[in-house]
DNA sequence: AGTTAGCACTCCTAAGCTTAGAGTGCTAAT
DNA sequence: ATTAGCACTCTAAGCTTAGGAGTGCTAACT
């Protein structure tokens, strides 16, 4: 389907109008946005063939045209230009994600929280998921006389704790052993086989420490089991109440959707590419008929690790949200990379 | 005011016939829901009585009756009959935030998580505040060969990380070093008095070490100060979706209030009673003049500490939702106190 | 004196109806 | 190919009306 220039231009404007304005888009209104001079006539019979196209619709006849899922997608493919990010929202974005570069967890509860606020939009975001990572080291702190937290750090970058209690007092000579101990006998270890069943046997080869190490033994183990699954964040739904194109039961519907984190993890699970639009029904939900998906993955040590989205109207602006997630996902990766030395 | 008995229970019955349904009640409705028999008429005596005190209101003449605000206020004050936690609720409570006791901020945002899901309304949660809080430890945990974290954990309750990056690589024995030096200076300031200034003075003693661990010191500082001011969880706004009588305007009003953490935390603050409950305007807000505001403050080594909240449609079931926070506040501040070795 | 049946009255809600205006599509002229 | 003119369509908003829920009053009853 080619379009003539004047189409494409017709196009583009129609979308750019609609995502600000919200309403629909009129010939007269939209020939004073246009960049050169045609009346309202021409513009109506090319905005009728856009429509017999599948390009545009109508709400109802004597309204005017809005984009259809099809007109989105051409526009996004091949009319939008990505203006690129601008110095104040690098910092912007840096300044608020930053603080809470120490934490894979709360880095990404950070990043889904920006997001939203940036955008105005729902903000979701998955911790790096670690199926396929090796336990890279385990720390231990002494949070009182007897409890301490195991903290288990993996080649994909997440960062589990876990407290545990022991019926004896721990002292600094003790908590040199088990770091010792827990260190030699589980780093390079792939978190996927640290079982219950894998900690019988670890326990049984470390003989009169069994007993004592139990406690911790198990903290690691649940350590390990929760870096396998990646949490999901999920921010600024409540942004969706101030589009009016949703309605009472629409924002219910999609609140709904949005308080399950197995399907939103499975919104985000596509892996194909680093960036992806998904508009209506392309993401394959009836509860997000009406809405578009932004998902944009970012890499840990150069391996895809999880994933940012922001879900909003279809009337999104695009180009703006584009821009600024392909930033912050390729910040996220960095900062994580980073902060676990995997470069 | 002294009411009659029989006043008495119309009055209950009316608050708990529209908590449960939302819709004014009429005279005939409630005859049926009254355990003694009079007719509607008698009823509609009585309740006319109860419009001339200020109890009962009506949206319009001929609407059924709306308890007033001065109406919930007796009724929660005298009439209501608080039916304790059940051995399930409780369960569930503690199943729900058991996972997350080993961070004081986590604990927190998980209990604002359960308080949500489990009321349907929305709920606040504040960190414990820190403010008079002395440094009790300081830990120090490698995350990679020049990074580590250090973990300021105070007596009021608190636990605050910070990372620092070094230009030199660590070891074990310059993390030991770095470990006794923090506490010996350290434990037992108060942490108000942490301020940059004092860790020039505190540098200035550390002679060799003060060039190596001015970032580690810098770190302290910071977590030092985070520690100080408490944090607010919101979660489950978007319940309050789902109740009629909040239109969308008004619900935007609310949460948008609700968005703003110092308002919320202004609202939590009063410490005077364990257990408040705010109707209408006596929230002082005018976004939550049609709302209700159930505030449990909890403990943590027998000191006020912080505080759990909903707010809600006035018509809560307030009954079920007070016996459950009482529970619930009284576990965070066991959780906490033991966490913290305070008890 | 307190209680109750009967009934007129009020006022809201929902449904139907009307109208103004925005925007289109078609036709004919340029 | 473009454009002005015009009839036509359809919605949104305002208005009207009928139905119904619920009250308050009065008068009868216990």
């Amino acid at each position: 389907m080619e379009l003539s220039d004047r189409k494409r231009k017709i196009l583009a404007a129609v979308v750019e109008l609609y995502i600000t304005t919200g309403e629909p888009v009129g010939s007269k209104s939209l020939c004073d946005t246009l960049d050169f001079h045609v009346s309202p006539a021409t513009v109506r019979n090319e905005m009728s063939e856009l429509s017999a196209l599948g390009l545009l619709e109508q709400p109802h006849t004597s309204a005017g045209r809005v984009p259809s899922q099809k007109g989105y997608r051409v526009y996004i493919d091949s009319l939008m230009k990505l203006h690129p990010i601008s110095r104040q929202e690098k910092q912007y974005l840096d300044s608020m994600i930053l603080p809470a570069a120490y934490d894979p967890e709360k880095l990404l509860e950070g990043v889904a929280r920006v997001l939203a606020s940036m955008t105005k939009y729902a903000a979701v975001s998955t911790t790096p998921s670690g199926e396929s990572g090796v336990i890279r080291a385990l720390q231990l702190v002494q949070i009182s006389r007897r409890t301490a937290m195991v903290i288990l750090m993996t080649s994909s970058g997440t960062m589990k704790s876990r407290v545990f209690h022991c019926d004896f007092d721990l002292t600094p000579e003790i908590l040199r052993v088990f770091f010792r101990l827990l260190n030699e006998k589980l780093a390079g270890v792939p978190v996927s086989s640290v079982t219950p069943a894998y900690m019988q046997t670890l326990a049984a080869s470390l003989g009169d420490m069994a007993m004592m190490m139990s406690s911790a033994l198990m903290a690691v183990a649940e350590a390990a089991r929760e870096s396998m699954h990646s949490d999901v964040c999920l921010n600024g739904e409540v942004n969706l109440l101030f589009y009016p194109e949703f309605g009472q039961g629409e924002i219910r519907r999609i609140v709904d959707f949005l308080s399950r984190p197995a399907e939103l993890s499975r919104l985000l699970a596509r892996r194909d590419r680093a960036l992806r639009v998904l508009i209506g029904h392309e993401t394959d939900r009836p509860e997000l008929q009406d809405s578009s998906v932004i998902v944009s993955r970012y890499a840990v040590g150069g391996r895809d690790a999880g994933a940012i989205a922001v879900i909003g109207p279809m009337r999104m602006n695009y180009s703006r949200i584009i821009s600024n997630m392909e930033y912050l996902s390729g910040s996220v990766g960095r900062m994580l990379t980073e902060l676990m030395d995997l470069d």
